[in-house]
DNA sequence: CCACCTACCTAGTATTATGAGGTATTTATA
DNA sequence: TATAAATACCTCATAATACTAGGTAGGTGG
């Protein structure tokens, strides 16, 4: 999605506050990230199953299927309180990393060695 | 530096930001970007050294040796014509990153789906 | 019937940041 | 005089992760 190597690192941070909002499955995940984005972030499966049961395995999400009337069964996620936590340190870090890069890319009148 | 992968990317931009503002060489590089961002982008020679090649091998910068009168020999980095519109190009990918991030992660209260 | 959408998944590849190492010169210190 | 530390360059192996390209299966529309 986007730049590929810009993006790396924020897929988690971008599902779990996704999730944070309500539980979701893999591909409404794909859909809602696409919609969110103006199709600026189209996630691909290869890229969010293995990132969804990573963050299972952290204990950041939990997931149980729910049989559907039609269709498949979907796996739904929801994110867990320790999860919650480290969506706000994700937050955080993210915030940071934007103002330093903006100083270091920034204006520059006054700042030589 | 900072968090391994949100940095992902955008060590290309970072370096071609600074030779912009001047010709510099490498060690010097390393030195400027943790000065310039308060020690959070502390750039490891690792990196450093292998992203230089590939921007002179993509021709975004050139290089020239420089003996000192003192101290081994300095090898100046220097941003070519074409490395300063695609300096461009990558300022405003970020800046589209940026806004759209702060709008998936963003505030929440009219966007469902 | 067949294409397409939904819905899940994995394996292999490419990229990239880092850790750990190497070389060489100069300067400060003990 | 040693010797450590700083300057200045470099490479290799590893880890993380995003994507491509595939696979499975059920349901829907023409």
């Amino acid at each position: 999605m986007f730049n590929r190597e810009l993006v790396k690192g924020s897929t988690s941070l971008l599902l779990l506050q996704l999730l944070l909002e309500r539980d979701m499955y893999g591909y409404e995940l794909v859909k809602e990230m696409d919609k969110r984005s103006d199709h600026q972030f189209q996630i691909k499966e290869g890229t969010l199953y293995p990132a969804l049961h990573k963050l299972e395995k952290q204990a950041y999400i939990e997931c149980y299927w729910q049989e559907q009337p039609k269709g498949p069964a979907r796996r739904y996620y929801k994110i867990t309180e320790q999860g919650k936590e480290v969506l706000q340190e994700k937050q955080d870090e993210w915030q940071r990393y934007v103002q330093v890069m903006n100083k270091v890319i920034g204006r520059t009148e006054n700042d030589s060695i």
